[in-house]
DNA sequence: GTTAGCACTCATTGAAGCTGAGTGCTAATT
DNA sequence: AATTAGCACTCAGCTTCAATGAGTGCTAAC
C-alpha cells in the first residue's frame, strides 16, 4: 500500500509529465509548492515507486516517467475531477444548434469539436440504426432486371438496397409483396427483420405470390448486409503534433489503424456504458502502444446507442477529456431522448 | 531549343532521380549504357540545363535534381509510354468482379487497388448523381411534424431528406403532392429538379393544394442541398513512406489537406477530360508543393462522370501511373456505359 | 526519518576533422 | 571546334571528442 506521500509524488509526477512530456526529476519536483521535502527524500520515494512499478526511467540517469500501471493508478485513484470552463461548455452546446433531425451532422460536428477542444483524435460511433423500427418499405423497379428496396425507419433513417428481380416476378406480384411486407413488418426493429420475414411473412407470401420463395430470399438477402453504424473522426492528424509521435514509423502504424474502420470497431465497441479508459497495451492493439482511449456511451433511455471516444497519447489530459466526454455524452443523450420520445 | 544530347541527359536524370530519390551526378550518369560521353561533357551540358531552369542543385557541390520545369518538359516530351504488365492488368480487372450495381464498391475497390499498385495515394470522385434522371419520389411522414422525402434515380441512386411538415398539410395533401411530383418530374435530371419545380409544378400544386407555396418551398428547399459526389481514398498513409516526406511538418500539411474533402474537390475537378497532370506548384496549393497530381476522367458516352486521381511526390513514376489511370478509366467508362445503356 | 553531500551516469550539444561525391574551370587531346 | 583529363575546390554527412547539465544512488550527518 502506498503512503500518502508516495501518492502525492506519483500524482505530481503524472501531472507534470502530462504537461511537459519531459521526464520528471527529483530536484524539479522538490521545488513545487505542493512538495515540502527535499530532493533526496523524493529520490528515496521515487526509488520505491519505481520498484513497485508505478514509474520508470528512460535511461539510468534520467528523471522518471509514469508507467502504464502508474497511469492506471492515477486514473483510478488520483484524478481530480476538473470542471469545464464556460467557454468549453458553450462550444459544446453550439453543436446542437443544428436541426435535430440532421443527426449525422450533429455527430460529425461533435467529432470535430471534440478534437479541436482536446487536440487529440476523436472518434464518434453513430447511433446504431439496427434497432430503429421499420416505418415503411418501398420497392421501386428500375428496369426489367433490377429494383431498389427502400427501408425507412421511424427515426427517419433510410436504408436502400439494389437487387436483381427474379425474372418471373411481375408488377402486381411486387405490389402485393410490398403490401404484405408493410402490413407485417411495420414497427419491427431492423435487426429483427430477417427473422420475422421467415417466420411470419413467408407463409403469407406463399398464399399470394407465385414463386414466392425466390422473391422472399431475394428480399431477405438484401437485408442480410449488416446495417453498419457509421464512424466519424475529428482531428485525425492531431497526433502528429504530439511529441511522442515524432517517429515516422509510429505515426504510420497509428494512422494506418485509424484509416481502417474495421479495426476501430473492436476498440471502441465492447465497452460497458459510461466512461471507459483503456491505457496503452490495455487496448490489445500494437498500434495503440503509446495511446490511451477514453470512451463514453450515449443512449436513449436505458439503451446505449453509440459511442464517443478520444484517442490520445498515454500522456493524455485524462481529467479534462473525461469531463468533456461526460458532458457531451450527457447532452447527446438528452437530445436523442427528446428526439425519440416524439415517436 | 535543347539539343538531342541535352534531352537525353535530362531524361536520364529524371528517370534516375525518380528511381533513386538521390541527386544525380555527372560521373554516375557517364557510367550508364545510354550515355557514351565523359563526365566532363555531361558537366558542361548540365550547367546549360541548369541555366535553362530544367534541373537544379540541392547545394553547391551536389548532383542535380529535376526542377518543376524539368518534370514538366519530361512529362510533355520525354515520357516513354510504358505498357502495363499482365499482372497489373489482371489486378485491375479484378475490380469489376462485383455486381455492377454495387457501383460504390467498385469505386472504393478502384481506389484501394490503385494505391496498392502505385504506393501513392489515390483519390476517386464517385459518379456525379446530379444528372441522373429521377425515377420516383416518395414522401413518408414520420410523425406529425416531420417527413422523409426519398428520391430514386434511374441508376438506382437514392437520396433522402428529412424536413418539417408544414402544419397545415394533411395526408391527402401529401398524397396529391407526391402524385403531381412524380407525374411531372419523372425523367428530369436531379440538378434540374429545383428549376422544374418552380416552372412547372408550382402551378399544378396551386390548383390542388391549400397552402401550396409553403409545401413547395419546403420541398424545393430540401433539394437545394447539393447532391455531393462522394470521394474515395486509397493509401492515405502511403506518402509517409516517400523519402521526401520524412519531415513531419510536410506530412502534416499534406495529410491535413487529404482529410479536408472540400479542399480536394477544386484540385481534381476543374480539369478537362482525359489525363491531366499537375506538377508541384501548378496545383496552386501550398500543401502540394512537392506533390504531383495525375487525374483521369471516366464517363458514359460523351458526358464525363467522375475522376480518378493519383497523388504522389513530384518524383513520381509518371509513365506507369499514366498507364494505370488510362487503363482503369477506360474500363470504368465501359462498365458504366454498359450499365447506363440498359435504361 | 530527513537531508546534505558526493561520486557517478548518460543524453545532448557543439566543435573539429575526415571522407566522398559532387562541382567548375583550364589545358591538352581528338 | 568539340571532347576529355586533370585538378582545385565545396559541402553534406559522419565520426570523434570533450564539455555540460540534469539526473541518479548511496552514505553519513543532522
Amino acid at each position: 500500500m502506498l503512503t500518502d506521500r508516495q501518492l502525492l509524488i506519483l500524482q505530481v509526477i503524472v501531472d507534470d509529465f502530462i504537461r511537459s512530456a519531459q521526464p520528471v526529476g527529483s530536484r524539479s519536483l522538490s521545488k513545487k509548492d505542493e512538495i515540502s521535502f527535499s530532493s533526496a527524500t523524493i529520490r528515496n520515494e521515487m526509488a520505491d515507486l519505481e520498484e513497485l512499478g508505478y514509474i520508470e526511467k528512460t535511461h539510468t540517469s534520467s528523471g522518471r516517467v509514469p508507467s502504464e500501471k502508474g497511469y492506471r493508478y492515477y486514473v483510478d485513484h488520483l484524478l481530480s475531477p476538473q470542471a469545464l470552463n464556460k467557454q468549453d461548455i458553450s462550444i459544446i452546446q453550439s453543436i446542437f444548434a443544428e436541426k435535430i433531425f440532421e443527426f449525422e451532422k450533429i455527430i460529425q460536428k461533435s467529432a470535430r469539436i471534440l478534437s479541436e477542444l482536446t487536440n487529440y483524435t476523436s472518434i464518434v460511433l453513430g447511433p446504431a440504426a439496427s434497432f430503429n423500427k421499420l416505418k415503411r418499405i418501398q420497392i421501386i423497379p428500375l428496369n426489367k432486371e433490377t429494383a431498389v428496396a427502400i427501408f425507412v425507419t421511424d427515426s427517419g433513417h433510410v436504408e436502400n438496397r439494389t437487387f436483381y428481380l427474379p425474372p418471373t416476378v411481375d408488377a402486381s406480384d411486387l405490389e402485393k409483396t410490398v403490401n404484405i411486407l408493410n402490413e407485417r413488418l411495420t414497427g419491427v426493429a431492423l435487426e429483427d427483420l430477417n427473422d420475422k420475414i421467415y417466420k411470419e411473412v413467408a407463409m403469407l407470401l406463399r398464399q399470394h405470390i407465385r414463386n414466392y420463395d425466390l422473391m422472399m430470399h431475394t428480399i431477405a438477402d438484401s437485408l442480410k448486409m449488416p446495417v453498419n453504424e457509421k464512424l466519424f473522426f475529428g482531428g485525425k492528424t492531431n497526433m502528429l503534433s504530439q511529441p511522442e509521435f515524432h517517429d515516422i514509423s509510429k505515426i504510420r502504424t497509428l494512422l494506418q489503424m485509424i484509416d481502417h474502420e474495421e479495426w476501430i470497431y473492436p476498440l471502441i465497441k465492447n465497452d460497458s456504458a459510461g466512461i471507459n479508459i483503456k491505457i496503452g497495451r490495455e487496448n490489445n492493439n500494437s498500434a495503440m502502444e503509446n495511446c490511451s482511449l477514453i470512451t463514453a456511451t450515449y443512449s436513449v433511455g436505458a439503451e446505449s446507442l453509440g459511442t464517443i471516444a478520444i484517442l490520445g497519447p498515454t500522456r493524455m489530459e485524462y481529467s479534462r477529456v473525461i469531463s468533456l466526454l461526460q458532458f457531451l455524452s450527457k447532452d447527446l443523450t438528452s437530445v436523442l431522448t427528446n428526439l425519440y420520445q416524439k415517436y
